[in-house]
This record gives C-alpha cells, sequence and structure tokens, in this order.
DNA sequence: GTTACTGGTTACCTAAAGGTAAGTTGACAT
DNA sequence: ATGTCAACTTACCTTTAGGTAACCAGTAAC
C-alpha cells in the first residue's frame, strides 16, 4: 500500500512503467552503492572512492546526477579557512530505505541460496 | 531481518557485497520488467516483447540468462501435436517480491513526487 | 506449394558505460 | 618555493548493452 494504491491490483503496464521509472533514476552499477556509502557517513569524494571501488571520473558523474535527482547536497564548508567538501543525502533519499532494504536482503539471501546448491526443479506463476 | 540478520547492524562493506549481488543478477535495463511480465502471465515470446518493448534478440539472451539462474523455465508443451513453448517463473524467482514491490512501490512515489514538485532544501546523513 | 505466424539466431552497427592515466586548481605544510 | 593532498576534469580507449534487419526452421491454414 502506497498512497492508498494497492501494487497487486496494478495493471501490468503500470507495473512496467513504475519499475521504469525507478530503473531510470537508480538504476545502473553506481547509484545505489553510493547512496549506501553516503548513508554510512562516508561524505567525501576520496572516502567514495576507496569505499566502494568506483572510479573518479565515473564518481564525479554520479553524483552529479545524484545531486540533480535530488538524493545528494554537495556541501562546500569553509570552517577553518581551509574549504573541504563533504556530500550529504537529502531527506528525499530517505524514500529509497525500502528499495534499498530489499536489495540488501536479497543479495544476503542469494548468497546463502547459492552456496546451499540451488533447486531449480517446480514452476509457478503469480 | 533477514535469516537472523538485522541489516542495520551490517557494515558498509558488507552492504555494500549485498547490493553488489543483487545488481550482478537483477540489475540491468530488462531483468525486472521481463519477470514482472512474467508473472502477470504473459508467458510467450512475442508475448513479452510486446509487452516490455525489449528487441527480441535481447529478450532471447535475457530468458537464457534467467534460466541460467534458475528464476525461469522454459517449457515446451506438445499438446495438440502443435508444440508452444511458454516461460514459466520459478518458485526463487518469488524470492523477489520484495524487491519487486519496492520498485514499484518507488518508481509510483517518484512520478508523484516528481509531479508536486521536489523540494531539495534540507538534508540529513542516516 | 505458398503464405503466415511463432520462436528464435546472426551479422552488423551505434551508443552508452566505464576504466586509466595524466593534468589542473586551490589550500596547506615545511 | 616546493611538495603534497583533495577534488576534480580531460583525453583516450575498451567493453558492454542494445537496437535493426535479415534470415531460418517448424507448424499450420488455404
Amino acid at each position: 500500500m502506497i498512497n492508498n494504491i494497492d501494487i497487486k491490483e496494478l495493471s501490468c503496464a503500470e507495473k512496467l512503467q513504475a519499475v521504469n521509472d525507478s530503473l531510470y533514476v537508480i538504476g545502473g552499477k553506481w547509484k545505489l552503492p553510493v547512496i549506501i556509502a553516503l548513508s554510512q557517513g562516508h561524505t567525501r569524494f576520496n572516502e567514495l572512492q576507496r569505499k566502494t571501488g568506483i572510479s573518479g571520473k565515473v564518481l564525479s558523474n554520479e553524483l552529479k546526477e545524484l545531486e540533480l535527482n535530488g538524493f545528494v547536497k554537495r556541501q562546500v564548508s569553509t570552517e577553518d579557512l581551509k574549504s573541504s567538501i563533504a556530500y550529504q543525502l537529502s531527506p528525499y533519499s530517505q524514500s529509497l530505505e525500502s528499495v534499498i532494504f530489499a536489495m540488501i536482503g536479497w543479495g544476503i539471501q542469494h548468497r546463502v541460496h547459492i552456496k546451499e546448491g540451488r533447486n531449480f526443479e517446480t514452476s509457478y506463476t503469480a
């Protein structure tokens, strides 16, 4: 239930449009990893690079897109006369919590699933 | 909580590994859309192509990968002497429910959010 | 036997993603 | 003044994704 909408009641086309909208904004290799690293308090450019393994060029780009989409704010602090730059998550990025939880949770269970050896036998349609 | 693991207690590196695992398997433009279309009962090749807008070449590829990863089974039915092919979701694909729900839900709310005009002022760190 | 439909495959091409490595700018440290 | 670090940018290149269009095999209707 989101805004009085029951997802199960949506048409196929509506579901597809919704995931496409999501993928357009937060799809790709780096958007979620960068947001997660930021949410863990890694707010500096170099720190983000090291934590995620992203290259400088791509990180620079991702941060700009994340800023454009309102997830991140670039903050220049001029305390100490030395200006240092920090990237902060916006309140709107909190809306991604359930997506990020679901992705992390699934990743963890999938790793376990694979280690256990998988089972592909039966099938179903939802 | 997943298998007695509290996601909030995970280290940054563990979270990043988990999303990377997820993105590796279900990332990209078409994996989730194809799974959604399948879950809505669109099980034929041409039908999937029409519903999702994916090209034949790419659909063929995605279905193979989804089969390799245990989400989909290709079924040849020889009823009526005419053999027809249907793609079916496996039980394991059910594990993606929360991911798909989160993605659809977020896509819907994001569309609303944008229409309403966004608000980027304040910031926070989780 | 010709047409048409399903379920693909193949060859070809373009565009986007992403990496490397070098260079830049400004601030500070020695 | 020299060197160093942070935060980038730029040029260059490779890889991957993805589309188009043509083709092919099997079935089945006319």
